[in-house]
DNA sequence: GATCATAGTCGTCTGCCTGACGATAAACAG
DNA sequence: CTGTTTATCGTCAGGCAGACGACTATGATC
């Protein structure tokens, strides 16, 4: 077969979808979008859209989370700084995943902390943060459109793990921080409960990982806590252990 | 935009790449293929081709592994049994990555048992194993084609990371194989050398990472070594620990 | 103002796991 | 028989996590 002939491969349209996640409440929520046309019309779908062609991967996935919630995106490697941490997810690819045509699917992730409610995008779709445990209950109408479902699940889980060995938990978390605001990220995302004390003692125990700004807050009740943004460090070593079930 | 409409995004060509990683004589070593054609023709690549209109990206790998190694694959989920490791590695979709038009490639990892010749892929071109460190080394002139070296280099450092905390090393033993196998697996793969008393302490006193068959073996010379197969368990908690530095 | 509720922070203790390393066992080569 | 190689079992000290007691500093309530 010859590489220069474009009818020897089929072409496929590619996309990017978006799993961007964040804590509200004491919870792990999703962005998802009101789908405006068929098919699953009017149901609720990840954000996401074709990538063009002279579009980097990264960069498509960028576009689309700015034209969705005007976040910038922080790709690995820059680190600090304003914007939502961005990561390539995993890539879907089931020739009946989309029932019109031949689609690819690029999914990211996109950790991003507590924002307002969402603007819509530039096609006037309605977009809104849904808690995760709904939109993966198992089998009632909240289902996702597409195979959604499971790239929202991917994505959860890949969160899930990364924030033990990592230092990501603080993508959930404004600029400045306390303890226990942190640890209540981890409590949403691991949908466990952690002991203040351990975890106060783990993360102001490992070097990098939290600097102190000075600043005290009182914002979440209770005696004033010390104020911390994220530190250099971005791999946790030893890591954050999950509690077993 | 209306998404019925083909003009309405771009056309890509969607491959897939694989990284396809031994061990041999306690060396990583990743298959590599002689491309036949321009661009960089009698370059080093990395084995793989087009995915087809109606075939599923992990279908679309486990293809290409058969064509190329002879190798069927283990897909993620399917346990035990004979066949390769085989995941989704990730997606690289540079514009500018094939200089003859907008490729998006789906890079696979497989890991496999240490494997005679490679034989010669169905197009003839030549196949063979290399040295990671070599493929890798920096700027030489034994570079691979396009991005492999990018793709390569990711799929390595998924490997080094997974065996950490999973039982995957066992991928690249064959059937039956001792603690000291493993272990060089582990050395090989790490690039260090590992405590062997430590080491058989924590493999065999992991419940479900090891079962002995009854057999012993002199294969690696010395007193005979019980035989093992891999168990049931996937993850290792708590993990095999990589030495630092 | 005293009391209470809330949240943060510092310590202690115990058990598990790892790294370092000594010692013994069972094969083969000369 | 002796040295070499690999496998396997044990010992010991240090580090870290889980469980949990104690104290501190705020705001809310009586």
């Amino acid at each position: 077969m010859s590489p220069y002939d474009p009818s020897a491969f089929p072409p496929f349209a590619v996309t990017v979808d978006l799993v961007v996640l964040t804590v509200r409440e004491h919870v792990l929520s999703a962005l998802v979008v009101r789908r405006g046309e068929p098919p699953f019309q009017g149901r609720w779908a990840l954000p996401g859209g074709f990538v063009r062609a002279d579009e980097d991967l990264a960069a498509a996935a960028a576009r689309e989370l700015a034209e969705e919630t005007g976040l910038r995106a922080q790709s690995p490697g820059s680190s600090g700084g304003p914007g939502a941490h961005l990561e390539q997810l995993a890539t879907f690819g089931d020739p009946q995943r989309d029932p019109r045509m031949r689609v690819v699917s690029v999914a990211h992730l996109v950790l991003a902390p507590d924002l307002p409610a969402p603007r819509a995008g530039g096609d006037a779709r309605s977009a809104r943060w849904a808690q995760v445990g709904e939109l993966l209950g198992s089998g009632d109408g909240s289902a996702l459109a597409f195979d959604h479902a499971q790239i929202l699940a991917e994505g959860v889980e890949r969160a899930r793990a990364k924030i033990e060995y990592s230092s990501l938990a603080t993508a959930f978390c404004p600029p400045s921080f306390t303890v226990g605001e942190l640890r209540r990220v981890y409590e949403a995302v691991w949908g466990v409960a952690l002991d203040p004390r351990n975890f106060h003692r783990k993360v102001t125990g490992t070097p990098g990982f939290l600097v102190p700004t000075g600043g005290t807050t009182t914002r979440q009740g209770g005696r004033p806590a010390q104020l911390f943004r994220a530190g250099g460090a971005t791999v946790l070593n030893p890591p954050m252990l999950r509690p077993e079930v």
